[in-house]
RNA sequence: GCUCCCAUCGUCUAGAGGCCCAGGACGCCGCCCUCUCAAGGCGGAAACACGAGUUCGAACCUCGUUGGGAGCGCCA
């Protein structure tokens, strides 16, 4: 059978982590059968959806890499089909038009409440087969089986079983003229073939009306998987205060996306002890069912090692267009000065994002922007800086302008001068950089170039004899 | 309140009755390497929520307790 999954988020804000996740699992999953992933946008709530929103999500799913395989679905474009289909239910008798006001029904639960039951409505209307009328109250309502149990085997969660008894009628048209979530979300995924809904698992209790829709409209039942929340870092639901929720927050903060994408499947998810996945490796190992029950909090020092794994390990080629793009943020004049790719692999083992990357390479591309004051004393006022850094200046206007002869140079300094490296490398690199810590000291000055690297040396000079 | 879901190191997880006095990874601690910081190498501390039951034997099965979470909208 043709595997069909898909996104269905609703445009009333940015693509969260945990939608992110959502959308990787149902990508993964139709990809690896073979099947299609496409991308619905639920936009029936005209109050909160913007276009904005909708925009951010898709650029953000864009910038994750899950493509969809068709154009997306647009739940306002779809009106005449709802009311179709709720026209059908209406005529079998399935549906019925209910006319209580907003305030009827809140008593109503307030008094289900007051006896100790769940908040529901009465089905006073269910049986009055009540003609439609123009009245501003009119809703229809779906006439829910009232026994029986709603059973169904979730892809992880396993067997899941609901009494009819524990639901009401639900209303599946609104008065303002649009249908609700759990109608639309039907219809949707009956036209839309989808055979497997993945969806958080906050939705559970949805599914039951769901199903007992399908069963309504005589569509197949497609399988579900409810996948566990992810919390934030204190077991809380993630919220603005505990981390960056929004995943474009995380490509400002410099992760890249195969990082992320690597973290999220493993996070709910595992393939014995192995770590790292490519893509490829997750679309041909990833399966839906064996996706744990539990949640799982967000962990960033995990992030932070996976990417800098991948800074370690892509190939730093792939890297430059990213580094290019936090570059610009810091308006950093990127044209003039060492080559991207030199600066990538002089400090990717030192730092776990581009954002950090990007600002450490500062100082090869413009002033020093600030001086540590402990290394100025520690390392550029002591007895034998002057001496190191004024043999280091006639030696590099000369040298051959790369790293390895520039490391020799430093290593025969260091003799000649009868001083150990630390104490001729560390006064080159405050410097060169202002500071006590860089990269290695022959790949920071090249870094600098020629030019740059003799007129610091002058200026550590100048602060030497301060 | 009612319904549903969940429960192995701080965190992500392996484990599908004996292979487990519980393995890996992140983080943490120590040592090595070293021009700084990292990276890397080596080593270490660290968990089966609790209680019954089933069984020759339980992290794994059953029940209960406790603790988390979700839902109970004319939101999605």
């Amino acid at each position: 059978m043709n595997v069909r999954t898909r996104f269905a988020p609703s445009p009333t804000g940015f693509l969260h982590i945990g939608g992110a996740r959502t959308a990787l699992y149902g990508w993964l999953e139709a990809r690896r059968q073979g099947g299609q992933f496409v991308l619905r946008i639920e936009d029936t709530d005209r109050e909160r959806s913007t276009q904005a929103a909708e925009q951010a999500i898709l650029d953000a799913i864009v910038w994750l890499g899950l493509s969809a395989d068709e154009a997306p679905v647009y739940q306002t474009q779809r009106l005449s089909r709802y009311q179709e289909v709720a026209e059908r239910l209406l005529t079998e008798g399935k549906a019925y038009y209910a006319y209580e006001s907003k305030e009827e029904i809140a008593a109503m639960r307030e008094a289900a409440v007051a006896r100790g039951e769940k908040p529901r409505y009465n089905g006073y209307y269910r049986d009055r087969h009540e003609a439609f009328r123009d009245d501003p109250n009119r809703v229809i309502r779906f006439r829910n089986p009232t026994d029986g149990w709603v059973v169904f085997e979730d892809k992880v969660k396993g067997r899941i079983v609901f009494a009819n008894s524990e639901l009401d009628d639900l209303i599946i048209f609104r008065s303002d003229g649009w249908p609700t979530y759990n109608f639309a979300v039907v219809v949707d995924d009956i036209d839309m073939g989808i055979t497997e809904v993945i969806r958080g698992d906050d939705h559970i209790n949805n599914t039951p009306r769901q199903i007992n829709l399908y069963h309504a409209l005589n569509a197949r039942v497609p399988e579900f998987a409810h996948l566990p929340m992810i919390l934030d870092r204190d077991g809380k639901k993630l919220s603005k205060r505990s981390h960056a929720v929004n995943v474009m927050e995380y490509r400002e903060a410099g992760y890249l996306p195969h990082a992320l994408l690597n973290y999220l499947v493993r996070l709910g998810w595992s393939h014995g002890d192995q770590e790292i996945f490519s893509r490829t490796q997750m679309l041909s190992l990833f399966n839906i069912t064996e996706v744990n029950k539990a949640a799982s909090r967000f962990d960033l020092e995990k992030l932070n090692w996976l990417n800098q794994h991948y800074l370690k390990s892509d190939d730093p080629a792939t890297l430059v267009n990213e580094l290019k793009w936090h570059f610009k943020r810091l308006g950093v004049a990127f044209a003039q000065g060492p080559a991207l790719i030199d600066v990538i692999v002089a400090l990717r083992d030192r730092v776990s994002t581009l954002k950090e990357m990007a600002q450490r390479a500062r100082v090869w591309y413009g002033p020093i922007r600030e001086w540590d004051d402990r290394a100025v004393r520690k390392h550029l006022q002591s007895d034998s800086a002057p001496r190191v850094l004024e043999a280091a200046r006639e030696h590099l206007s000369q040298v051959e302008w790369q790293p390895a002869a520039i490391q020799q140079l430093i290593e025969q300094l260091a003799m000649t001068l009868a001083l150990g490296m630390g104490k001729v490398a560390q006064p080159l690199r405050v410097a060169m950089t202002g500071k006590q810590v860089s990269p290695s000291i022959d790949d920071t000055i090249y870094l600098c170039g020629r030019d740059r690297a003799l007129q610091r040396i002058d200026a550590a000079l100048e602060r030497s004899r301060a």
